[in-house]
DNA sequence: ATGAAAGCGCTAACAA
DNA sequence: TTGTTAGCGCTTTCAT
């Protein structure tokens, strides 16, 4: 069934059927009216994909994401979802890992398909493999590369003001041996997590002992050893703070099984605010950060570069917040082996 | 650009163009060979959606879900993508909550954007809203409503197989009192799983008793009400069994705020097997569901549906396993108010 | 082995 | 206010 069957049915032309669906005022309300009544009938639901191939676009944007099962994109996924569907686009998902082989057939697959846009989630990946969408004036967002370039726009997340409130938290709380488990080294994420910590110490005054940096892999495996090898030096911390949630839940997860007590013994805050931080126990001292307003960023930069393909694209950042729950107190003086050194 | 452009460049027609795409044997291989260096030279992607028109299917699957912030389904989302992706289909994506509403746009959208077929995993649904899906041949795949139809197979997943397994094991620990937390009042879904428990519990010899009976809401607080609830009352179980893992991390967060030990003073087992169970302290003893055999369940449904239109569709079972974590233990009889009444 | 051309459903420019 | 029609890119039938 197509817009002639029914025009035929309502006796007009296929032009005027397609007039009364896009809501053009250049048709007699009366003729408007009977032509719904008629697609009422009929059942009748216009086909896209037409209007796609004459336009070339197809109100669809596409979405890279490393994991869907970190818990950080399902959240991310239900906003931006929900937002799409507001503003009557599609989605079209690929989950790539870390395969720069993945991300180049994703691409290839979101241009056959006529995305509008794409948002891309990953957070390294070869520059080249974007090349294809800007070519053909595809409008690509990224993630935290806090970089944009023509045709492309970055949505930063400001980890240094959610470390600086961390560790203000902290340090009101009487820590000054304050460690840090990063991210996957390599990643130029971990490194502007690294990065703003080393920042919000320095903020407080607070030196940085390079004796408590450690590195993880953003899961909870990288958080178990971190706090492992943390545990077995003679200086431990009296606080740790991660690069995320699951790294956290690891350090949990081991000072449990050290049987240290929290938050008595030791502190720790996150960063996300995965479900799950709510259901340890203790609750999760977390860093936040809002998936809504990140999903909500991204559409925004979308349909800013798309509007602007010949400029620069824009930069935006979202801000993270620190929530107060069960994992970090004031330090317990008596367990620690070392006193602080400066400040 | 197009194969036309294609075509020109390579001194040939279109129509040849399209079969070296489409491998057909009927080119000359030196024509071919050329033609495939022309298209890499000039970066030519074809343009799916043309055929997409004329042949009114695309290569795409429809995927309803209702929450993707419920961590089994990304899980089953990350399998299916994986299944979609190596039969070269596309996913279009709808979370579609509890509401009616959202599933008949969702359904719209879909036909809209011509999918091949429909895997509806919510639970619950309206079988009107169904219809135009069935109108217009597309085929659908639901999960757990354990009835076919014509144009309409289901994947089931052996609840009583697991809860068989759970309690088998619960009682060769000792156990008889054998509380259950189902889903939520009025699911289909709930039926099915209390039903699943009470089979279980009778094939070995065990009495159901209906103090021992909870409703949940399939999330956590629904687990944190019957626990407490549980508790609360003279006659205590010495294990409880949920409809699902949230349910189950209730269950456990509330007996860990009444001061119960785990699993010592409290046997708890839970069903799916999100990741967190594993991460939960103790860990979670769950009947696994193994998301990657549900989703190629789903894909084998949807082809076998696609392919037999005309027939009744086919139900499909997915087995339950066991897991045995930390969270089960013979019963603490000390702490019991009630002694085993049967077996 | 290759090419010409029709037609999928829709929209908009143009005609009436 | 309404209708006619070209054309988006592709595949396939038919012709050569």
């Amino acid at each position: 069934m197509n817009m002639r069957t029914v025009a035929h049915r309502a006796g007009v032309s296929s032009a005027t059927v397609s007039r009364v669906i896009n809501g053009s005022p250049l048709v007699n309300p009366k003729t408007a009216e009977h032509v719904r009544r008629v697609i009422e009938e009929m059942q009748f639901i216009p086909n896209p994909i037409a209007t796609t191939l004459k336009y070339g676009w197809s109100r669809t944007y596409g979405l890279i994401i490393p994991d869907i099962t970190n818990p950080f994109y399902p959240d991310f996924l239900h906003s931006f979802e929900e937002l799409l569907v507001k503003i009557d686009h599609e989605l079209m998902l690929a989950t790539v890992g870390s395969s720069a082989d993945a991300l180049v057939h994703s691409i290839r697959r979101m241009l056959m398909r006529q995305v509008d846009g794409v948002v891309l989630l990953a957070s390294e990946f070869d520059t080249r493999a974007v090349e294809p969408l800007l070519t053909r004036k595809v409008p690509v967002v990224t993630a935290d590369r806090r970089r944009a370039q023509q045709g492309i726009s970055d949505v930063a997340i400001d980890f240094e003001g959610g470390y600086l409130q961390a560790i203000a938290h902290l340090a009101s709380l009487g820590h000054t041996d304050i460690a840090f488990v990063g991210g996957t080294r390599g990643l130029r994420t971990s490194m502007v997590r690294l990065t703003a910590f080393r920042r919000a110490l320095e903020a407080h005054g607070i030196p940085v002992q390079q004796a408590l940096l450690r590195e993880g892999d953003y899961r909870v495996e990288g958080g178990e050893a971190a706090a492992r090898s943390l545990l077995a030096q003679k200086e431990r911390p009296s606080a740790i703070v991660t690069a995320n949630d699951l790294t956290a839940l690891g350090v949990v997860r081991e000072l449990h099984r050290a049987g240290l007590h929290l938050p008595q013994e030791m502190s720790v805050v996150g960063l996300d605010d995965i479900a799950m931080s709510d259901l340890l126990f203790p609750p999760l001292t977390t860093i936040r950060i809002d998936r809504r307003q990140i999903a909500a960023a991204c559409i925004e930069a979308l349909e800013y570069t798309k509007a602007n393909l010949s400029k620069q694209g824009k930069r935006f950042s979202v801000e993270a917040t620190l929530v107060v729950r069960g994992t970090t107190a004031a330090p317990f003086r008596a367990r620690r082996r070392s006193a602080p050194s400066g400040a």
